[in-house]
DNA sequence: AACTCAATTATTTTCGAAACTTTGTGCTTC
DNA sequence: GAAGCACAAAGTTTCGAAAATAATTGAGTT
């Protein structure tokens, strides 16, 4: 699922990148989540191709893949639009998740090794260094917050053996990214109270305490999930 | 998921059929779930322009709509394959559906209305018709037993307000109706007992009785997956 | 025989022109 | 002025040729 897209330096022609297919589905769910296309607005193949300098029909493939996860919709005959956002579907999503990633790191907790351990130490590390920093410096980096968030969160469920279930937990979890967003200006005493939540949340993962750990991640998507809850009331 | 097609003009040259996007993916799941394709099998398109008779690109893009859905796997640069099975995968989508068709069935009950209500009843009354006929002439018409079956479950859940959850709840039915493939060829006594239950679980939805409903659901999918997995364990 | 590596064949992936649909606009009629 | 109709404009959907990539074959070498 992740394609990552590696910058394409100006060095010798060598062909790093990804196919431009896996790469604007990338971009177009990158562009999404940013809100870069606001929800409900229409997206034109004329106006997209241009953008993403790619053909109509590797276009429509991005986007019919994108309708099948959830963050396009499609009517026959009428094209594409970015999916509308709600505070009830926050709601649900928020809830589903909690319900995945629970039921994941109990069952990576039970199944995990070593490496799985060390992979989880490693990955909160890289965390830490972004979440460390001055908040203004933090902020500037978000968009690499968000990244190292999302393979903090992946590493503890790594060692997870249902491969649907870490599928289903996957697209709740870029469902929430989208709404995430509306959070991206938190405070700073909220950053600071995530860092901690982080830090215990590995640590009961390495622990091997899975009541805990779940416990504690309960609590820290819910307490994100309401406050977005809250941003999204006052705008609409 | 379900593209109505409705007749966009009343002229004489109807076209009633439906755009031939949405068309191909119908009938190329449809022919993954009844095994015409092996799993594991390479999908190939020139062999498939041929059969459905449509062009690449359209065909390229039912088929990464089916690899969202789980169906088939695609490499980049390798083309697409159909997605193979194992016993650990049908114990995995059991699981994970009954716990979708529960809570989906509680959450129906508690909100669904006397239309929901008189619903069940109608489709549950289809289902009967076929599945009282004498053996023979049941597995004759066992496509449209499959068709009834699954809009009985449907409508059971209907009510239910949770989007995402009846999406998902709905992937992984379609993925197991692949693995019911196997049980076709049921004994007749098997048949009779399913007539049973599915009579005990309408009643139960009716009556609202939440428990009783769920209870019954859990045992008669996870007995139909005890039964594909024996077979499945037989033959590889 | 085992191992290159270059040429050839098979297959996938991309692209945009052409066909088709929907939407918008202006004219006609009642 | 509203409703209907015809035609133009804007947009989407389909298709297959062409480019790019992967797999296969086979001659030459160790």
């Amino acid at each position: 699922m992740q394609i990552r897209t590696l910058p394409a330096n100006g060095r010798a022609a060598t062909r790093v990148e990804a196919t431009t297919g896996s790469n604007v589905l990338t971009r177009l769910r990158s562009d999404i989540v940013n809100s870069e296309f606001k929800p409900s607005a229409r997206l034109k193949f004329a106006d997209m191709t241009k953008r993403y300098d790619v053909g109509i029909g590797t276009l429509r493939e991005a986007l019919s893949q994108l309708a099948s996860e959830g963050f396009v919709t499609v009517e026959a005959g009428k094209g594409f639009k970015v999916a509308p956002v709600s505070a009830e579907e926050l709601v649900e999503i928020t809830d589903l998740f909690i319900g995945f990633e629970t039921r994941a790191i109990r069952e990576a907790i039970a199944a995990g090794d070593d490496d799985w351990e060390a992979n989880i130490v490693a990955v909160h590390h890289r965390l830490r260094l972004i979440e460390g920093l001055p908040w203004s410096e933090r902020m500037e980096r978000h968009t690499e917050w968000v990244q190292r968030h999302r393979e903090f969160h992946e590493a503890l469920v790594a060692a997870c053996q249902g491969r649907w279930l870490l599928r289903m937990r996957t697209m709740m979890f870029d469902q929430l990214d989208r709404y995430r967003f509306v959070t991206k200006n938190a405070s700073e005493s909220q950053g600071r109270k995530k860092f901690d939540e982080h830090r215990e949340i590995m640590q009961a993962t390495v622990a091997r305490d899975g009541d805990s750990a779940a416990a504690m991640i309960e609590r820290h998507i819910r307490d994100t999930s309401d406050r977005a809850l809250k941003i999204l009331g006052q705008q609409g």
